[in-house]
DNA sequence: TTTTATTGTCTAAAAAGTAGACAATAAAAT
DNA sequence: ATTTTATTGTCTACTTTTTAGACAATAAAA
């Protein structure tokens, strides 16, 4: 693991991502937990090399919690408040999880409590294909006390999601590669809390000709089949 | 006017602002001209003080170059790639437009060659009500050659002005007080580079209940006078 | 008084979205 | 083997929205 030196990084400046799974019919977010003294939760952050793009250094962020990379992933808005100070410096313990390296955080600790504007992105991972604890998903509706402005930042982050999840087709990124048309749209009920009926959100979703029918799933349910789907990458 | 203190500022982080305007039927876009040797084009762009949050800084150059306040301005974007520095230490003359000042930046030279990252603002102002120079207003289409990815900026603002045009009605914003409705319709082909019905047009703008009908244009054209409307503020 | 260029609005047609209905089917219950 | 139950896939009708065509009203010039 590597030493933290500031030098090697950007300044007063942060990247703040809330990743988003899907289990349990509900969408969560995935949240650090911080663990000095009192428990402090905070969303997965960091910084950015000298020689990272800002893509680059949030892919980065993602990978090191999730292990996924290959992913759904894309800034949303800066969070810029000119009072954006982390008074408990917790927010740099959530960018390493290394008590080792805690010591030399001390000498940091001047340049961690300056004030910080932060790019936040929002990402979607499958939660079966990431290697993050299970403990770390929280339903967005049961999130705890967040630091700072991060309970602000989910706010924002799913605003964005329900802008783009129609628009761009982002939703399957947080399915498995084959789900039925009731997974999905128990997705996009999750994500935009609101039903949807049944015969129109499939002729919808057919209509876009973006995904591909597969075979029946036969699960030992007492009725009908439904066909599996897969989203179609490109031709 | 101010000296230009390099500890004052957030560091490696700076604003671009596409400042759009509308005349003669076309989208403008306020450009700044600098003139060392040859001539170089920018976007009007600044720091970020200490104690300012990213809204007031971008405010501050939108002030500073249009002389218009309360006006509706967005952050857009981060452009962020890890090789944005700007090699003709050109873009900093486009944020201080005083050669006085000059001198002092050769000292700052340093701080300026740095890698920059810059949040990507848009703004829309009434050309009638700003005190810009009407020669730094060019048609969206006639750009001139501008630094670094100046060009990319303007792309990506025009994308987020179309997404915003229809759905947060901010269209008003560039035209003056009262409009006719060709006026209004004009604009919206200038944005979206595409014709609208007449008829059908008008039909959706009365229907959106945010336009209130004045008196009638009576301009001496032989034809029958349209009406003019103002944006409905609340009420 | 007639002509011309535009404006405001009406109606019909097409497209998209919503709601109700029902046959098909996988496996459990009889 | 037959009936029952829960769900799925799709069809049709209805409603709303969008698009296209038409035309009377009008301001000023001819």
């Amino acid at each position: 693991m590597i030493q933290f030196n500031p030098q090697d990084f950007i300044p007063q400046l942060s990247i703040d991502s809330v990743i988003f799974g899907y289990k349990q019919k509900k969408l969560h977010v995935l949240i650090s937990e911080l663990d000095f003294g009192k428990h402090v939760y905070t969303l997965p952050g960091g910084f950015i090399k000298q020689n990272q793009s800002i893509d680059e250094a949030a892919l980065t962020i993602l990978n090191e919690r999730t292990g996924v990379k290959d992913i759904f992933l894309e800034q949303f808005k800066v969070f810029g408040s000119s009072d954006r100070k982390n008074y408990e410096i917790s927010e740099i313990f959530s960018t390493i999880n290394s008590s080792e390296i805690a010591k030399s955080l001390a000498i940091n600790k001047v340049w961690l409590s300056q004030r910080f504007i932060s790019i936040g992105y929002y990402a979607l991972v499958d939660i079966n294909s990431s290697q993050a604890n299970p403990k770390s998903w929280f339903p967005i509706d049961k999130l705890p006390e967040l630091i700072m402005d991060h309970k602000e930042i989910v706010t924002e982050a799913l605003i964005a999601l329900r802008r783009n999840l129609d628009e761009k087709l982002i939703g399957f990124n947080l399915l498995p590669e084959t789900f039925t048309m009731r997974n999905l749209q128990e997705l996009y009920e999750a994500v935009y809390e609101k039903p949807f009926a049944r015969n129109n959100f499939q002729k919808k979703m057919l209509s876009l000709g973006v995904l591909e029918r597969l075979e029946k799933q036969y699960t030992g349910a007492a009725n009908k089949a439904p066909y599996l789907y897969r989203f179609k990458t490109e031709k």
